[in-house]
DNA sequence: CTTGACCTTATAGTAACTATAAGGTTTAGC
DNA sequence: GCTAAACCTTATAGTTACTATAAGGTCAAG
């Protein structure tokens, strides 16, 4: 039996949001000690593990909260698990092409920048780039 | 001079968020007209469309709000500009870095699911390599 | 004169927590 | 026996950038 402190530091996770997550109904509602202490085993080591490592592949709480149900009525939730996991794979390959567009413009706004003359007046500043991007006179995306 | 609804129309900035705005000082309070609705003017506009395209280059409100800071002082903000953007980029291209990293993970334990036997036990259901990881025995990062 | 489309304010909710306040418990040292 | 620290407890507010909702006032058309 360890108390919220030990377990916190046997997985990392924060004495709050170990709290949080039984709030929320990801860990169980825990026994408590005679001093109203909550006490835990290895099974909610073990289960605040899977929690973390799921987290760490960015997986939502809800989520997570979805998987451990299946596994709590011994159903392998393995085929609800591969979807989760394929719908994450895409969206993160969306983030990452999202994100590539958003460098590489602000690279050229960037490097514009670097390029202007030091007496600036502002309709030549970096700021009226923010507005206008590189003279594209054309709206583009929704 | 334009209600709450045109300045949306125009910039398409919903009201709420326009609202929003004027409540975190963003955008200066504005007239009413004798029945209390707010009116805008072109400054107005041409402001909240500077928003607009900062927002698209992911610059968070608080940032925005400092550059808007200078630019109502007459100084040009480009340097502070200039400064944030290089601090964007690197900010995003370290979440690219991450995100690679992440789906690499993800695409492999996905792999790993597929090549799996039908007839499942937990020990070696996804849920399983959840938890692991594919074996390897030692943490890595920080 | 009523219906619908506007506008107003204020408040709560989102995700995944962190931080703070205000207090109870336990252990160690003096 | 007392005090200080290092724990634990609950409840509430804050974070970011908004959206959604409630409950109501205003205005133009028919």
């Amino acid at each position: 039996m360890v108390s919220i402190g030990e377990l916190s530091q046997q997985t990392g996770v924060s004495t709050q949001a170990i709290r949080y997550y039984e709030q929320i109904k990801l860990l169980p509602v825990p026994k408590r000690a005679g001093n109203s202490y909550r006490e835990y085993d290895d099974s909610d080591v073990e289960r605040l593990q899977f929690v973390t490592r799921a987290r760490q592949l960015d997986f939502a709480l809800g989520d997570i909260a979805e998987i451990l149900a299946f596994r709590d009525q011994n159903e392998p939730p393995c085929q609800y698990v591969m979807n989760v996991m394929a719908q994450q794979i895409s969206a993160i390959e969306e983030r990452i092409a999202d994100l590539q567009r958003l460098r590489d413009e602000l690279a050229t706004l960037h490097r514009a920048g670097l390029t202007m003359p030091e007496d600036i007046e502002m309709k030549q500043c970096v700021c009226h780039l923010i507005k206008t991007g590189l003279s594209n006179e054309d709206g583009n995306d929704e």
